[in-house]
RNA sequence: GGGGUGGUAGCUCAAUUGGUUAGAGCACUCCCCUGUCACGGGAGAGGUUGCGGGUUCGAGCCCCGUUCACCCCGCCA
């Protein structure tokens, strides 16, 4: 017999059908006994009274894989309207371990980190299976809605060779040798010069932020919802587009997932025929004058800013929504357009839904004189971007455009109170692809000692370890275990100047390094860390740092002299203990990028 | 990075002023139940109170350290 699906039920009554899927709930009342089977249309409920075929689900847990024929019959006991009776059921995956979740209940009520944690179980409620359908027409509202505009749908790369605008942090790849290849932020740049070959382009895809932000709307990967468009006459065309795009959205998901809208209790967003639009001055004057917090010497919102004006809109205007514009002109990339009227404004507007910014867009700078004097002044190296400035070069009409936020838009709409209710599986500061980042950041010099030895031993590498007495210098060093200073192998821990973040360098004991050779191969202006630092996030002391760096969280850069070198002898995480070893094992097991680092 | 709150059974939470055997609901096991639908009733199993120290006759509770989580802020979609 073919498998029949949960929903087509209604159409089978009074026959005989198979149906599959995994157990749900048993509910046993004795002579009488519903058994509910999850199928990816939903619930159905079987009827068994026969005590043969209940006692085949003796120790199947929820979760147990079953096939089920019966007859079907018209109820009025359930919102499908029939159920199965007479039922033969088999046992096809016998489930013997509990669910570690209870997804047979209304709410499965959890800790954030709970849900995220078991998120492959936790997906199975039905609840959450509602969240990730409305999401799915989030996407579908916003592509019928661009295809309607007859926007071309592209897919932008999102490893890049360059960062594509300034601002936010990107997450370089280290695979590529000496290259610099991050993860794309945004299609920014992508789209843009597609404006150029389409005139209008829309994309659904990943972008990547390393930002160390911590908040209930941030992730570290999200998907963003971008559209650009040329020949606009004005910049409030891009104004009216978000507007239209996330009109649609809305309509569309309220047509196509009420059920689902309605199992989660979402309440249709408040939307008048025109979204209210008002200046970020304009806010702040609203928020100081019903509140009396004065934002006015701010050049942007505050997040309190924002849900104030949201819930006044809603009161005052009927509108969830609420456009903000002319974001001024110092906390904008270069690529955004200037106002006419104010230079220090641009023509550019944020949406913001429910006390939440879920989309920002405006016009853009397109002529190209302008463009690269731009660019200049905020400091682009042209190079860098010559691909994007070929697009001005060659003709560029008007052109401006949005981004979105898949899962903040989705989490407005349902009421969610953290974005990554709305996302399938994480990826922020604590977790990737949804796996729980374990910190095997390693501590205290005896603990990193222990390491080593540990792995030297585990790889069968040949080295010797002595004890001497307390060496804080490489002259010291060299003393104590009679051998030449070159031999030695200086490990520092650097600190970059913009993120903060800490790379090993080790360069031999008789030379200097080179902070120069090392900035052009990780991109940044770099300092010596703080002794107090070290001690605090590594639990070492100076003189004692081993090159080890890989085994506490370090990117490790190696000079050649010291991959080089026959021996190679270094404080293993403690000023009293040594290790001689050879270079290349050292580079090796170090997984050390090795260059000419040291002058 | 800064501020706040918290960590007790698989999950969600109680536990008076520091007091003797750390409780409840859900889940799980067994029994009863012929229309449940968050089924109901009865019985049972399940705990190193995040970890390490300290104060005390006595600590889930007080102190110090540490770690993890959540919320808010910075930044952003």
């Amino acid at each position: 017999m073919e498998r029949t699906l949960s929903t087509q039920l209604p159409k089978s009554v009074g026959k005989q059908v198979l149906i599959k899927g995994w157990l749900h709930n048993l509910r046993e009342l004795g002579k009488i006994n519903f058994l509910i089977l999850r199928d990816r249309g939903g619930l159905v409920q079987v009827v068994v009274e026969d005590k043969k075929e209940i006692d085949k689900l003796k120790g199947a847990q929820v979760g147990s894989i079953l096939t089920v024929t019966g007859e079907v019959k018209s109820t009025q006991n359930t919102e499908l309207g029939v159920e199965i009776t007479q039922p033969e059921i088999e046992v096809v995956n016998k489930i013997s371990e509990v669910s570690p979740l209870v997804l047979n209940k209304e709410d499965m009520e959890l800790d954030l980190d709970t849900l995220l944690d078991e998120r492959v179980i936790a997906l199975r409620h039905p609840k959450q299976q509602a969240i990730f359908r409305i999401q799915q027409g989030v996407k579908e509202g916003f592509r019928k809605a661009m295809k309607t505009k007859e926007f071309t749908e592209i897919s932008s790369p999102k490893l890049l060779a360059e960062a594509s605008e300034g601002g936010t942090n990107f997450f370089k790849v280290p695979y590529f040798d000496g290259a610099n290849v991050f993860l794309a932020q945004s299609p920014q740049f992508y789209k843009q010069m597609m404006v150029g070959v389409f005139e209008r382009v829309f994309e659904i895809g990943p972008v990547f932020r390393a930002e160390k932000h911590n908040t209930s709307r941030h992730m570290s990967e999200y998907v963003s919802l971008d559209a650009e468009m040329g020949f606009i006459d004005s910049w409030e065309d891009i104004l009216d587009l978000i507007e239209y795009a996330i009109k649609e959205i809305i309509q569309y998901v309220w047509d196509n997932y009420e059920a689902d809208l309605r199992l989660l209790g979402a309440t249709k967003p408040l939307i008048e025929a025109k979204v209210p639009r008002l200046k970020i001055t304009e806010i702040h004057d609203i928020v100081f004058k019903e509140t009396g917090k004065d934002f006015r010497a701010e050049p942007d919102l505050e997040p309190e800013e924002e849900r104030f004006i949201c819930e006044y809109s809603a009161k005052e205007w009927n509108s969830d929504l609420v456009l903000a514009t002319h974001f001024p002109t110092k906390k904008r990339p270069f690529y955004t357009y200037p106002s006419d009227e104010n230079p220090e404004e641009t023509y550019s507007g944020d949406m913001l839904f429910r006390g939440v910014e879920i989309v920002t867009g405006g016009r853009r700078i397109t002529d190209y004189t302008q463009l690269v004097a731009n660019a200049t002044k905020w400091g682009v190296d042209l190079e860098k971007i010559r691909d994007y400035l070929q697009a001005f070069k060659f003709g560029m009409p008007a052109e401006g455009g949005f981004g979105m936020g898949l899962e903040r838009v989705t989490a407005k709409i349902i009421g969610l109170h953290n974005v990554k209710e709305a996302s399938l599986f994480v990826t922020d500061l604590k977790r990737a692809g949804g796996t729980k980042l374990a910190k095997r950041v390693i501590n205290g010099g005896a603990n990193i000692r222990d390491a080593i030895v540990a792995m030297l031993k585990e790889r069968e590498i040949k080295f010797t370890h002595m004890e001497h007495e307390e060496t804080p210098t490489s002259e010291d060093s060299a003393r104590v275990r009679g051998a030449a200073l070159s031999e030695g192998a200086k490990a520092l821990i650097l600190a970059g100047k913009q993120s903060g973040t800490n790379v090993m360098l080790v360069v031999p004991g008789d030379k200097k390094a080179d902070f120069k050779a090392l900035e052009e191969v990780v991109g940044e202006k770099l300092e010596m860390e703080k002794p107090d630092k070290i001690q605090q996030k590594f639990g070492l002391q100076i003189g004692g740092v081993p090159p080890y760096g890989n085994l506490f969280g370090l990117k490790v850069y190696m000079d050649e002299a010291v991959a080089a070198n026959k021996v190679v002898s270094f404080n293993c995480g403690l000023r009293t203990e040594s290790i001689s070893m050879s270079g290349s094992d050292l580079a090796e097991t170090t997984e050390a990028s090795v260059g000419n680092f040291s002058a």
